[in-house]
DNA sequence: TCATTAAATTGTT
DNA sequence: AACAATTTAATGA
């Protein structure tokens, strides 16, 4: 996508809104250039607005009390993100960083929370957002414990692919493997060997920055562990 | 439009 | 981490 006006019309949460209503985003939601290492959102600061990425894929990182970090879930074009502290009325928990140059759109948060409280199917969208995200969020704490970087592999394209969370991303993600190995923690030339190995099984195809999926299920699956290991894997979750 | 070059990305050790 | 090979994007004839 390569404007905000697009970026509207491919949201689903558009879909159930009055035309007073729509109008209304499209006059107070503001587009904003986002350099590679540059922040949506910082943390600990006011939730002001609801964040959609209308190009460009971000990582969203949390911080330890002695400043250790780790990449929680990345999001890419057609996401949109942060309503959980709109809604508890708190400040941000996490920064979002741009993985590469980026463009991103700011709903402000009264335009959000008015939406929430008159629009059914508003609110029906977000819980089934924070259900998704939910779920990712289990299969990912699944997968660090795991631990078997060919899964975590797996798993970080098969959350990126999500057609109601990220609208109008097609089964070819253009994601590069350093950005991939941002956000599933690994380096860049261990996700090169993940790559491959998903590939020569038939699950998806390597190309110059961008991977395409062939087989979407058995990537999910790869990820639920169809080579199980047995239990010495366990050893190595702590860390 | 094509050729050249610089920069980014990938494959491998 | 370092290196070579490959692809893309940018530039200018």
């Amino acid at each position: 996508m390569s404007s905000l006006k697009e970026l509207l019309a491919a949201a689903p949460w558009m879909r159930g809104l009055t035309a007073a209503q729509r109008s209304r985003i499209e006059a107070q939601t503001v587009a904003r250039n986002l350099p590679k290492g540059g922040y949506a959102c910082r943390n600990g600061e006011a939730a002001q607005h609801w964040i959609g990425v209308i190009d460009g894929l971000l990582k969203m990182v949390v911080h330890s009390p002695e400043g250790k970090e780790t990449t929680v879930v990345g999001f890419t074009t057609g996401g949109w993100f942060g309503e959980g502290s709109l809604l508890k009325d708190e400040p941000r928990r996490y920064d979002a960083v741009a993985l590469r140059d980026s463009q991103v759109a700011y709903l402000p948060r009264a335009t959000f929370l008015s939406l929430y409280d008159t629009s059914l199917e508003f609110s029906h969208f977000l819980v089934t957002q924070l259900n998704e995200r939910l779920g990712q969020l289990i299969g990912r704490m699944t997968s660090d414990r795991l631990l078997d970087p060919n899964e975590r592999v797996a798993l970080c394209l098969t959350t990126l692919y999500h057609p109601l969370l990220y609208p109008g991303t097609e089964r070819t993600l253009p994601v590069s493997q350093e950005e991939i190995g941002h956000l599933a923690g690994l380096s860049r030339p261990r996700v090169n060997y993940a790559l491959k190995i998903l590939e020569n099984a038939g699950l998806l195809r390597v190309e110059h920055r961008r991977i395409t999926i062939l087989n979407l299920e058995g990537l999910k699956q790869h990820q639920s562990g169809s080579h199980l290991r047995p239990h010495h894997a366990a050893a190595h979750s702590i860390r």
